[in-house]
DNA sequence: GATTAACTGTTGACTCATAAACAATCTATG
DNA sequence: CATAGATTGTTTATGAGTCAACAGTTAATC
């Protein structure tokens, strides 16, 4: 099934690439996590919620994974049933709660890591280095990028706001 | 919400920011495309029929675009009843449909086209094309070696497959 | 030619994602 | 203080993804 000649832009190729990509590393590590009946963002949860002891609200795990508030409460909602995470009353402000890791939770991902790093460090082959860090730094860009395309124009609220 | 400091991979790092740059990248192309009332997947969908007149079977789709078979019953769906595809009888195999795009999709893609190049573009700044073209190397292999980290390994049936 | 094996598309149960609307709560501002 | 506005988490509806099981069809093999 070869596709056919179009005009070809080299960036909208990579872009392409780079979506590719990570659709086969998102599958793999579907395969990677079903070891442990967790789903990729299931861990990503659990991951950012070890990294952070002091617990978060929901909003705030919402924005630092990039995704909706809305599907935050199905995702806790799952692992609160695993008792690996816990929602706790919030004195301060008695809408939201704050969502903690237990320490089953935690267990599990300290177990998982080792694994992951190690999957990780194979899905670059014997890429130098340099290449790599190179290669972090300039999909940071392309993250601003994107992110500044889809929201719609922050305008900084900090004094003096000529575009 | 800074997150705590632990044992630091660079190649694990990497795959995080990568796998970052593509969520805003999706993120952004979902926005991108609501102007035409169209979902990312709907449009590869139509991209890749547009790209191959000849039309090709569900199961060639499912490949193509790496997702299940029982995912591309339901984006048929959709796009069938905005008459962008139709699914056609396929004499030589009765139980295969041949998918193929209408006039109305083709127009709708060739539309669309233009801006999501111009877009792809914006993404990656003002990288040089010699970094772009390294990165969709180097990306490419990233992508191999996630696919057979994901698959059980294939054996290539061509003669001699000792392990 | 009949049976067995493989493949095609659909369905149902589940996860993960969005958006819109809602009650409860916090925060400002009059 | 009151009230208007913003924010928090949930629900509902929908799109998009997985997998397992199914009927129908083709292919292979005996």
């Amino acid at each position: 099934m070869r596709p056919k000649k179009t005009e070809s832009n080299p960036r909208y190729d990579a872009l392409i690439g780079l979506l590719w990509a990570s659709e086969s590393l998102w599958n793999a590590s579907r395969v990677f996590f079903v070891r442990w009946d967790l789903g990729p963002s299931q861990f990503n949860v659990l991951k950012l919620l070890h990294d952070q002891p002091e617990g978060c609200t929901q909003t705030e795990l919402s924005r630092a994974l990039l995704v909706h508030r809305s599907n935050v409460t199905g995702l806790l909602n799952r692992l609160e049933r695993r008792k690996l995470i816990v929602r706790r009353d919030n004195d301060a402000d008695r809408r939201a709660y704050r969502v903690e890791i237990t320490a089953g939770g935690r267990k599990l991902v300290e177990r998982i890591l080792p694994h992951y790093h190690h999957a990780a460090a194979q899905m670059w082959g014997d890429l130098p280095e340099k290449r790599v860090r190179q290669i972090v730094d300039d999909l940071s860009q392309v993250s601003r990028n994107a992110d500044r395309s889809s929201k719609p124009t922050p305008i900084t609220p900090t004094h003096d706001a000529r575009a």
